[in-house]
DNA sequence: TTATCATTGTTATAATATAACGTTTGTTAT
DNA sequence: ATAACAAACGTTATATTATAACAATGATAA
């Protein structure tokens, strides 16, 4: 359990891929590029990711459809996302801010709901389109 | 522009549905569900949708790809939702919570990008579920 | 070894969403 | 009222995103 290294080649090779990208991916995009290593099938791609994003490696973009590569060496598990996204160039960026994150991870629901885990995803115009 | 009141036929009925349910509504099954009325494509739906969300009549739950009515009658365009959500029984329920609110929107990235828009979605287990 | 468990490869299909086209209805200005 | 325009409609087809199900392989541990 929570293996936190090893990675399967699936898992290495899907991984990298997100990694070198500049934005998020979209599955399916990723099976595209990936095809002359003898991955073949969606479901292949969507194992990898499902597992990277347990690791806390990578993160889903809900909104987007999409994947990003974590860049908070500190999240292992992927509990506490925010991320700024560009209705214009579509850049999404990962917010670290522990204030908010810390502010969000005491939020606590009034009908006594206990969170384990947030999204956020904010949207505006970066400073290039704006 | 911005006929705040007035609904198109099948912009009704599909906020009906959305609004009796008791809880999120996925696009396909809101379209078996007005098939009795005459509604037999996905096109007529979507359309609906899209136009519900833009009045701020309903939103999206990014995380699960369905839709809930608005509640709180002050938010015409929704620019700022946030949802708590159970992960064993699947109940979203809106926050309305003036200070996270206020918070999020004044939040500010460094890398000066100004927000319009924000979605946050927390997952957790509800009252009831735990 | 044997049992167990994660990962793989594969085929098929389900679920979600949009494109493109022409028609109809509703609104506004003259 | 009617022309002009915008919004909504209905329809067919298709694109995109995601999962089911099954058999095989590899790795780990008792």
């Amino acid at each position: 359990m929570a293996q936190a290294q090893t990675l399967s080649r699936n898992q290495q090779i899907v991984l990298n891929i997100i990694e070198k990208a500049k934005g998020p991916l979209k599955a399916y995009s990723i099976l595209f590029n990936v095809q002359k290593k003898g991955i073949n099938a969606p479901q292949q791609i969507y194992r990898a990711l499902d597992k990277l994003i347990e690791m806390g490696k990578i993160h889903k973009i809900e909104s987007k459809n999409a994947f990003v590569a974590c860049r908070s060496s500190d999240c292992e598990i992927s509990k506490a996302t925010a991320f700024s996204i560009c209705e214009s160039c579509e850049m999404v960026d990962e917010i670290s801010d522990t204030k908010l994150s810390k502010y969000l991870s005491s939020f606590n629901h009034k009908k006594g709901m206990k969170f384990k885990r947030f999204n956020l995803e904010f949207f505006g115009l970066c400073k290039k389109c704006k």
